[in-house]
DNA sequence: GTCTATAAAGTGATAGAC
DNA sequence: GTCTATCACTTTATAGAC
């Protein structure tokens, strides 16, 4: 279940610097920019609202820095598994479906953060998002059109990359809305994610199969 | 296209306080709560702020106010079609997304907005969303477990109704980094939203029929 | 109903003691 | 480095004129 990085979570001892970053990580995901008080982040770090300054200089720079960190995290921890040239692209799917599983458990609200804050300010953080970018050169991209092709399917290979991240991402995003359907519990909602652990890469390569595109085309 | 109700926008001179509701709709939208000014919304509506005080007492009552009514105007203008017996599966899926695909390319900044405001206040939105709960009962999702136990698929139904939410929706809210990794246009990203609206409801049938389910089945 | 002016409270950031 | 106290500014909301 996604084992946290040991080197800065061995010792219950953060330095001030740390505690204030892990704080604003937390708050800023949940809340968002706006709607954090810096007064917030110093109280969940358990250090006063100065030291805040003191380390960070405001509370745009503050979010900046931990907002990247996040983001290159999220986006880039799986591109090894995408460029990787040995594995098949079923292989790939597995691995990345297993992975954001794994990450959107721990992390539930950030994919919505994430998509927050770039619609409220789409300029600050459309930039930084290279590792996103470079997804259409993977080989994991290349091997989703190949495959397309094999299918003789014509459809533009955009669909599936979308469709890919619609049925991994979408779950977590919509997740309070599913519990209320369903007045489900945690865990119930923790079986069901796990379940598509196996399902999600087999609808995928499913769909990708199907042959009976454009009934009827037009431009 | 999406026709807007006419009885509102057959002529210009909205009143006062219709103006100020359609600002907030358009600025809370946009910005989310936290992020707007009640300044913004009266200069948006051409008014001055007190009017807006004088109309709806708060920044907070106006919230819930238009809050409320894009949310059950959201949810609820599909629920005819769902409850309807005379129509199959199949149509149902069709008119379903023929009708999100025209409202969200209208209003592409709602799911992302009402998802966070969810996660950033929960108790404030999650009681009054009856329409969402009335969805298992609906004579679409029976007819979804009905064809699921026809095809012999022992899964959950709940996996296919978050699939077509997440085919259908998932890509406006990603919209930006879609646009990000391939360049792409407006006009580009409206033909692939168009071309969905036949291959959505078509990839969802496809997945009922899935028969291979449970390869390893553990508890 | 609509405006200007302002009160009242909140919020980011800093000065200065220790 | 860390704190208390406070400044400077923003923002919501209201009072009162018209």
């Amino acid at each position: 279940m996604a084992k946290r990085s040991s080197h800065t979570t061995q010792v219950p001892p953060l330095s001030s610097e740390e505690k204030i970053k892990e704080a604003a990580r937390k708050v800023f995901t949940q809340k968002g920019f706006a709607a954090t008080r810096t007064r917030d982040i110093a109280k969940e770090a358990g250090i006063n609202l100065a030291l805040l300054n003191y380390y960070f200089r405001s509370k745009e720079k503050l979010f900046e820095l931990v907002m990247f960190e996040s983001a290159s995290q999220f986006f880039a921890s799986i591109s090894a598994e995408l460029h990787n040239p040995k594995t098949s692209l079923e292989q790939k799917l597995t691995v990345l479906v297993n992975h954001y599983i794994d990450l959107l458990m721990n992390e539930p609200d950030f994919p919505v953060f994430i998509l927050h804050e770039i619609q409220s300010n789409p300029s600050r953080l459309i930039n930084r998002m290279q590792a996103i970018e470079l997804l259409p050169q993977s080989v994991f991209f290349k091997q989703l059109a190949a495959q397309l092709k094999k299918c003789g399917n014509t459809l533009p290979p955009v669909h599936f990359l979308i469709n890919t991240m619609a049925l991994l991402v979408f779950p977590f995003v919509a997740r309070p809305m599913i519990a209320g359907m369903f007045r489900s519990s945690e865990a119930q909602f923790r079986e069901l994610m796990n379940q598509r652990r196996e399902l999600v890469p087999r609808w995928v390569m499913q769909m990708l199969k199907e042959k009976n595109t454009n009934k009827k085309h037009k431009s």
